[in-house]
DNA sequence: TCGCCTACTTGAACATGTTCAAAAGTCGGT
DNA sequence: ACCGACTTTTGAACATGTTCAAGTAGGCGA
């Protein structure tokens, strides 16, 4: 009950009750685009799909938890539109900028309604934390992503760094998300400069640990982040 | 109405309206404190304060600004419990660990609670966001002391790293307070650990910029971070 | 004292997320 | 066809944040 899976939504579904939830999913999320999620109510989701108010509440145990599943939507999306650039790009640079971007493009039309969904991200026991175990498929997902990004990149980094950047990409991404939310200039201008010089500035920052100075600072970076993870 | 300053709660008021506005803050304070945020509802708080619901909303637009009124108090007390260290401790390391940590024990009684809060202020259109209009007074307070920090110590480095040290250093609170927001250990140890790891971190940082090769980097953040708060 | 204006207070009414006991439907076994 | 168990669906009821038209109180000028 309740368990989101990373699928697409417009998968064809087999029984009764799994077309039902289909439905007052994929009626939920055009509401939260057409009116935004603070506006749509449950029952006018019900009443949209056709069926009672109770019967959502059977599929999905909270308005959050649409919002959930909207979230999976995201991610499946963003995987497939960065299929391109990683195959294309071998560079760091645009390879990383690329995956940002497409992150950006794919969002795009829920910016206006991306607040909502982080402030309920952002209470810890909320299942849509991105530290929470029900998103830990689609955190794990998203850190393979950069995983992909480094693995696939011309950058020479020491091991014990290069195993940790992957989620510090992530890491990354999400400051950029929490700006994105943030930023009303027109068309996200502000966020996309946030990118596109900020990913240079990483660039130029791993390319730095090899010198010997910096080395120590670095080192002590990855114990950090270690010790915190465990 | 509903401009919340930065003023202590028991602080004794003058005319009727701001008996019974302190009053309904003290209450809601309480109340929060006792039976966290989510349960305390504004019935209670009405019905203990011996006030209508009404009359609450008189005075605070929404439950949202009790919480404000709560943070701005926080605030209040974070300045006080800093100020020995700041007055103490000259090297960088313990003076900045000595804020973060003051900040740790004021806020630790409201631990539970916390995440509620910072569900809403996560919320860009909310009043309680750190970055929005309205809580601009405490965010400049904050980000004053951490000037303090900077200025007080033994550090040196370039003028414009040290013109804009002061914000990054309350955006490495920011980071800190959601890592402790999340923080489930026994005695908060695992954001104690952060923070007195993370601090001699920062220190070294900050010394390298020294380095020729470091000092191209530096440059670049410094012209990013001005970039992005114009 | 009277009239009136402003500040304050009230509580019922409303909007909306959520619950739950009961009804309706489905389906395999006999 | 009927029974029984399980799944699905219903909608009224509930909890709680919020609004608002109406009432009350205090004070000030005439």
């Amino acid at each position: 009950m309740g368990v989101t899976t990373l699928t697409d939504v417009t998968e064809s579904a087999t029984t009764k009750g799994e077309q039902t939830r289909e439905l007052i999913l994929s009626t939920a999320l055009r509401l939260f685009r057409e009116q935004g999620y603070g506006k749509t109510t449950m029952r006018a989701i019900a009443t949209e799909a056709g069926v009672s108010v109770g019967n959502a509440y059977y599929y999905y145990g909270s308005k959050e938890h649409l919002m959930q599943a909207y979230y999976d939507h995201l991610q499946v999306q963003h995987v497939e539109a960065v299929e391109s650039v990683l195959a294309t790009e071998k560079a760091f640079v645009p390879r990383l900028t690329g995956v940002l971007r497409a992150w950006l493009e794919v969002s795009a039309p829920y910016h206006e309604f991306a607040g909502t969904f982080f402030k309920t991200a952002a209470e810890p026991k909320s299942p849509l934390s991105p530290f929470s175990d029900q998103s830990r498929p689609a955190r794990e997902a998203s850190v393979e992503l950069f995983r992909r990004v480094v693995e696939g990149s011309d950058l020479k980094l020491p091991a014990d760094l290069k195993a940790e950047l992957p989620e510090l990409l992530w890491l990354m991404q999400m400051g950029i998300v929490l700006f994105w939310v943030h930023d009303d200039s027109k068309d996200l201008r502000r966020t996309k400069a946030l990118i596109d010089r900020s990913v240079p500035l990483v660039d130029r920052l791993l390319r730095l640990t090899r010198i010997p100075g910096v080395r120590g600072v670095t080192n002590d970076l990855v114990g950090l982040i270690r010790s915190i993870k465990s």
